[in-house]
DNA sequence: GTCTATAGGGGGATAGAC
DNA sequence: GTCTATCCCCCTATAGAC
């Protein structure tokens, strides 16, 4: 219902696709639906990406392969910029932070985009958990070496917990902007990038120089009683 | 597969719902395999709890209508030992961070449901998203007022804006804990109470502490270019 | 490259017997 | 309360004509 008359059918179907999947989540889109709104036949899909799976990763790629791209670009302007010496903090969460907000606040299929993210983030079937980090992983890892140098003080297990609750934090505010937006009143707006980035910063900045909180390298499952009260 | 022989009708088809809806999200669970783990006749399922949607809500009040009411007893605690005095941060945090992280950890469910939230907090179907607010709404409110006591310079924007990220790290820490300890290889356990508690305390306890970021009430969304660099 | 036709199997929901 | 039978619809995927 809202895919351009004069694109080819790849990017109908891709458009399509990407609501469908972003608002029923991957089992629960149906192909048939999909190309009612792309306005090609069901075996079209078939032909060009193979199988619903495909078409998922295909929709993926074509978003997050260029926000993948300027990861990178950030990250090594950074490094020309601030060689030898340690980076500031700051500079590298705006560098994770921006090329997804670009993306979220860049088009106005952001809102859609965000809640895919959520989607594929929330959904535990393991080959579409396996998409999501085939390419995230050497980024990630990228990420926090460059913030490792910039906190050299902090404990790895506790600089991976923050990293998570980073990335947490992040998805969760952007994946569904409406609902932020209807609770706060208005009050908070996902869709202000400025808000967004300055807050993240801000909170993410207080958070990675927060003292360590990890004890040890703790064996397993506690109760939480013993440290809590 | 995992429903208990001696256990009643009702109780088998929720804990096979919760299971099915937490995998496959609302759309994409199915009832009929649903009533086929808890061995009961399709038809039973429309008795007692008359839709899929009811399903759902049954399955959601069972577990969080306990957790809403530690909540509760956990700011009422607070009130009582603070009365008049700020309380400390740290309390609040706790009180807002343990009922949900006793749900995550205290049975051998915990994952199932944790993954349910995040499938749940994901689906922007808005008959869903009512469902998750409907009592938390109060909730939210009375926290974020304790936390304003305990950071009154802090902006309300800001405030509310630190809320949200908070849960945001809470949820997507504990909603699918098996990737976090798989791509930190095992460095990061979410089922260690103990690690999840005192990281998110840490983190948030500095990221309220921080400096207020927002610069003014903000009409709508500008590009980030003119903050970020 | 695009279409029709179809295989082969689900899906939610209800009526009405017991 | 529990069951059968059924309504009417949708699903992914493929074969094979054009």
């Amino acid at each position: 219902m809202k895919a351009q008359p004069q694109s080819d059918p790849q990017t109908r179907i891709l458009d399509a696709a990407e609501r469908a999947f972003a608002n029923h989540g991957f089992d629960g889109a149906s192909l048939r639906q999909i190309v009612e709104t792309a306005r090609v036949n069901l075996a079209t899909v078939y032909y060009y990406f193979r199988s619903k799976e495909g078409l998922l990763a295909a929709v993926f790629d074509r978003r997050f392969g260029p926000v993948h791209e300027e990861h990178w670009q950030a990250l090594r302007r950074i490094e020309t910029e601030f060689q030898g010496r340690r980076a500031p903090l700051k500079k590298i969460l705006e560098a994770m932070i921006l090329p997804p907000l670009r993306l979220a606040s860049g088009t106005s299929r952001g809102e859609i985009i965000m809640r895919l993210i959520g989607r594929i983030v929330a959904d535990p079937n393991p080959r579409i958990q396996e998409l999501l980090q085939r390419q995230h992983k050497d980024l990630r890892v990228a990420y926090l070496k460059a913030i490792q140098r910039s906190v050299p003080h902090l404990p790895k297990r506790d600089l991976w917990w923050r990293f998570e609750l980073l990335w947490g934090a992040f998805v969760f505010v952007l994946c569904n902007p409406s609902r932020i937006e209807q609770i706060t009143d208005g009050v908070c707006n996902p869709s202000d990038s400025n808000a967004v980035l300055s807050q993240m910063v801000a909170v993410f900045s207080a958070g990675f120089r927060a003292p360590a909180a990890s004890r040890r390298k703790s064996t397993k499952a506690r109760r939480p009683k013993g440290r809590s009260r």
